[in-house]
RNA sequence: GGACAGGUGGCCGAGAGGCUGAAGGCGCUCGCCUGCUAAGCGAGUAUGGGGUAAUAAAGCUCCAUCGCGGGUUCGAAUCCCGCCCUGUCCGCCA
């Protein structure tokens, strides 16, 4: 949600933000001024009624107290209070209006968010070639059976792999906790509010798992439910930082076609989800925090990576900002995405109505990031392919190992 | 799934048609006071929006807000209807 307020006082600027996104959105920031202004336009006129029929009330209300006749003035009054009963509506009406644009618009891009994806930096060495994760995977990955009870783009993991899967989960959560973030089993089935309050509603509906029976949605990430966590309240500890582990659905709509082989995109995966609730002015600094900690991750697994500021139309309606980390996958020649990124400002804040005290003060509204630690279907992949030996196995790297992790695979 | 009990300010909690934007307490802020701390005393302290002001603040003023939406009424936190949510117990269940 934009702080059309404050937007109003200067609103070039900001429509030059939403422009870069090419979407339409700075007309539609126009429009939710102008709605704005109508709004406000009729406002004198109701306010007045009101004021006089709560005038008109109070008299009653003394007269009758003191036993002297207030009929006449009630029947005044009638007239006053069915003015009222006309203007209401009406309000309500262009309220509507301006609520129905004002949710459609999404962040204000940050002034140093890429036009083009950008390639920031590159760490490690890529291989020159080397099989897939499926061949190296063999029987531990069993995508057949998961189409066969669940459809295309499910898989069945097994074996080394699940040790495999825990170690790095354990192992990336508590690396987190050693950076200040308390570790969290999140819901993974959320109400309409929840997936508003963060952005993925209206914007993202067709990628959204819902239930048939219940109004309830599968979470795309545990992002949903870590926001949500401090809704509606005036937190009175700031940065608060979470990590999330979560299975994560996606209905890849519009994906037809894409990446089809093994589980690079499929419907389910589990994922290690960082958030942090900051104060506004330090959210920039833990933009550039959480993307550390995620290279920090990435090198701990040995594993060749790039940084990428994404470029501004391709950010998701919340983010004024994104950094992916694309990981070298030797069977593609490519860099794939494993990590994403966001800084959402005050967007979701907003929305979610969270809050802290600035100096002990006045509510504000709080910043809130996220970015991915570990999304374990594209690590798995990474690992195997950047860790693979001539005979066709993989060699797991020590810090998994110390975490449950067999030493090789196959 | 069933039965009860509830949703009021940052928090707790009273109020049951007009004297209530809301008692009292906690917390917080400022001041006084005790050599420090604690205690004590006094004052202040909900949110959002409009107007006024210089698209600065304070102040003043108006409107709205007691879970949400509708209704009754001159007037609703209070009465009526619908919905949502929370808690407890029972049933079922990993």
């Amino acid at each position: 949600m934009l702080d059309l307020r404050a937007i109003s006082r200067d609103p070039e600027p900001a429509i030059a933000a939403l422009a870069r996104r090419k979407d339409g959105s700075d007309d539609r920031l126009r429009a939710a001024l102008a709605a704005r202004e109508r709004l406000n336009a009729i406002r004198p006129e109701l306010e007045a009624a009101q004021a006089e029929r709560n005038a008109g009330a109070k008299a009653i209300g003394d007269a009758k107290r003191t036993g002297a006749d207030a009929s006449e003035a009630i029947a005044a009054m009638q007239a006053v209070s069915a003015r009222v009963k006309e203007l209401e509506p009406e309000k309500d009406r262009l309220e509507e209006e301006l609520n129905q644009l004002a949710t459609s618009l999404p962040n204000l891009t940050d002034p140093s968010a890429a036009d083009e994806d950008t390639a920031l930096r590159e760490w490690g060495e890529r291989a020159e070639s080397g099989k897939d994760h499926l061949e190296l995977a063999g029987a531990m990955i069993d995508m057949e059976a998961g189409s066969k009870t669940s459809g295309s783009r499910f898989a069945y993991l097994k074996g080394d792999l699940v040790f495999l899967e825990l170690a790095l989960v354990r192992w990336t959560l508590e690396k987190l906790r050693g950076h200040g973030f308390e570790p969290v089993i999140p819901p993974v089935l959320v109400k309409e509010d929840a997936l508003f309050g963060t952005g993925f509603l209206p914007d993202t509906e067709q990628q959204i798992y819902r239930l048939a029976d219940d109004p309830l949605y599968l979470s795309g990430t545990s992002e949903v439910a870590l926001a949500s966590l401090h809704a509606g309240q005036i937190m009175d500890e700031v940065p608060r930082r979470y990590a999330g582990f979560s299975p994560c659905f996606r209905r890849e709509a519009g994906a037809a076609g894409k990446d089809t082989r093994g589980i690079f995109r499929v419907h389910q995966f589990d994922k290690v989800e960082m958030f942090s609730f900051v104060e506004p002015q330090d959210s920039a600094a833990e933009h550039d925090r959480l993307l550390a900690i995620e290279e920090e991750i990435w090198q701990g697994l040995q594993i060749p990576y790039r940084v990428v500021n994404i470029a501004v139309d391709d950010l998701g309606s919340s983010a004024a900002k994104k950094y992916d980390i694309e990981a070298w996958l030797p069977s593609q020649q490519k860099f794939r995405e494993v990590t994403s990124t966001s800084n959402t400002t005050d967007f979701q804040a907003r929305r979610l109505d969270i809050r802290y005290r600035p100096g002990g003060g006045k509510p504000a509204h709080v910043h809130t990031l996220n970015g991915t630690a570990v999304a374990v279907s594209r690590a798995l992949i990474a690992l195997m392919e950047n860790h693979q030996t001539e005979d066709g196995g993989v060699e797991i790297p020590q810090v998994l190992q110390d975490w449950g992790a067999p030493a090789r695979l196959g």
